[in-house]
DNA sequence: CTGAAAGCGCTTACAG
DNA sequence: CTGAAAGCGCTTACAG
């Protein structure tokens, strides 16, 4: 609407009321098509908003109390690790599809360190203005989450190990995951097996550790973990101090897409074939994993499709029905990047 | 707040205010850091108002018509077209620098196509829940531009042409930055150059089809731009059509990073080398291009500071200030995938 | 410096 | 089926 002055002027139901010729309690129960009016009222009232351009308010509704179909994503990333945003794109992009299927929208909101991620998510609860949380890279004895409980607001850790009445974890059995790449590895001959890690300080991480250490034992083959943090620079270094080893190893896994192309990289360097002199196994799946020659052999988990189950599991906790917890699984894309070890070094 | 029956309550200023002994309206005042209190009333109130938790509620204060501190951005995003992924993780990680340093903050949200953007933002602007708005990925005759036009609210619109009082366009110089890479590579030798394109119902990607044309015209060189839409299979293939012309060309230039990688490994199961045989640039640059073996060359241009200065932009177009619109340039990073053409074919 | 009141746009009991 | 009123939490004139 414009007024005499030629101001945009903001369009509300007491002005689609005094066009209509009935209350703004009507033209609410009509818009939001509630029982109470007769259908002739409700037309020539939907009809008016539209001729207004008329748009709800949601602060407005927000304040009344009315749930706001929304969920939110408070998000501490650092800008240095350029790796997760690869994970975060395409972890939104699955969160998103789950909830538009349920007319849910994605709030995102970044924040520079987890205790601004906790304001929000305070924020968010006093003003009502989502209706369930999603919390990701969890840390242990992480704050975010301690508060989320005693908030008492739905809320799905992606990679946690939390589970109440109001929280729910997504968690990807790494343990598994690390062992089936192994069994990949050491079916195709490998004895000596070389594992770079991303944040060593998350959850996840760390079990993936113990898993790979695990394994090593139990099997009697060598390993070696060398601590890196998603930065193509670590991986470098890192593959390079493997590669120095006296015992050198045979195959070498990354926590990510592009830890293991900065890898490859160092191998090239070093005048290293892959795979014939090393197999390379990268824990994320990516378009850019597939089109890369040699292309990347990689753990058949995506972050779109964790995405999705963590959408799916807060709409069940907000809709106060059972959080489905499929057991996930995960196989090896068996690309060019990975073959049967060559005869004795 | 824990009432009786052990449920949370929220925490509001009123609250606050029966604690203290004064009315909600100096409570008020005081959190907002005004004048209208004494520095003692100030401080209890501050006190008590940690000691309860008590947050601003945002609705609320929206309702009441006061600056959001935020800025919107509304996404339409094709679930298939991965490449945009990367563009937009790092887009919003600039704009959220921008932002930040301002205490403003980044509501993002996802749409399913650009008629629900067109919802969306009236929305916001109808609530007046965000402070300006960003546009992406503009078309010719751009229905979102019209109505934020219309409804005079601040937009920046990334790649546009569009400028008024309420909106601002940030013009990367796609022509200029064309040329930029095809003297690098005619510089290089290169007489027969392929360019293998983006989705070209973007404004961006037109500006950059006619700039190689007019390039190829005016230097009398041969020059074939194929169609692609940033998905790695139309670049296999507009690449493998390149390769079997007669006039083959000894440059390929592509629109994304993926479609550079997706290209070069059809040169290579084609037998081609990279750069011996074919020279190859990508127009957008990254950590993976940069640790890829060969690594790619492209130009400098990354969608973080691009992200930057479009919220930057918005910022002063919300602030009332002139927009400082700095002549962008771009320079060519090269790196092992383009070389000096090799003698006569 | 402080208090009482109005109102942002909407929804929801409660009467008629 | 419709109308009048209260109130969500906050800010901002306006009085004292």
């Amino acid at each position: 609407m414009v007024d005499s002055r030629g101001r945009t002027q903001r369009v509300t139901i007491a002005d689609i009321a005094s066009r209509a010729g009935v209350t703004s309690s009507a033209v609410s129960l009509a818009v939001n098509g509630k029982p109470g009016v007769s259908d002739a009222t409700r037309d020539r009232v939907l009809q008016i908003a539209r001729e207004l351009a008329w748009r709800p308010n949601h602060a407005a509704r927000t304040l009344r109390g009315v749930s706001t179909h929304a969920v939110g994503l408070a998000l501490t990333r650092p800008e240095r690790v350029i790796e997760q945003e690869a994970f975060f794109a395409r972890f939104i992009t699955g969160a998103q599809a789950a909830l538009s299927r349920q007319h849910f929208s994605l709030q995102l909101q970044m924040a520079p360190d987890l205790a601004s991620e906790s304001t929000i998510h305070a924020e968010w609860v006093a003003a009502n203005s989502v209706d369930g949380i999603i919390v990701l890279d969890p840390r242990s004895h992480d704050p975010r989450v301690e508060q989320l409980e005693r908030l008492g607001h739905p809320a799905v850790i992606v990679g946690g190990e939390w589970n109440s009445a109001t929280i729910a974890s997504i968690r990807p059995d790494d343990a598994e995951f690390m062992r089936t790449i192994l069994r990949h590895l050491t079916s195709l001959g490998h004895r000596r097996i070389g594992y770079v890690t991303g944040e060593q300080s998350f959850l996840h991480i760390r079990t993936r550790i113990d898993a790979f250490n695990g394994f090593m034992v139990d099997a009697g083959v060598w390993g070696a973990v060398l601590a890196g943090n998603f930065t193509p620079e670590r991986a470098v270094d890192a593959t390079d101090r493997l590669m120095a080893s006296p015992s050198r190893p045979t195959a070498v896994v990354y926590d990510s897409e592009l830890m293991a192309i900065a890898g490859m990289g160092a191998l090239s360097t070093a005048g290293l074939g892959v795979p014939s002199d090393v197999s390379v196994v990268s824990w994320e799946d990516s378009l850019v994993c597939q089109v890369l020659r040699p292309s990347l052999t990689t753990l058949d988990r995506d972050a779109v499709s964790l995405g999705k189950r963590s959408a799916a599991a807060l709409l069940s906790l907000i809709g106060g029905e059972p959080v489905d917890q499929p057991t996930t699984t995960a196989s090896v894309i068996h690309r060019d990047s990975t073959a049967a070890v060559s005869d004795a070094p």
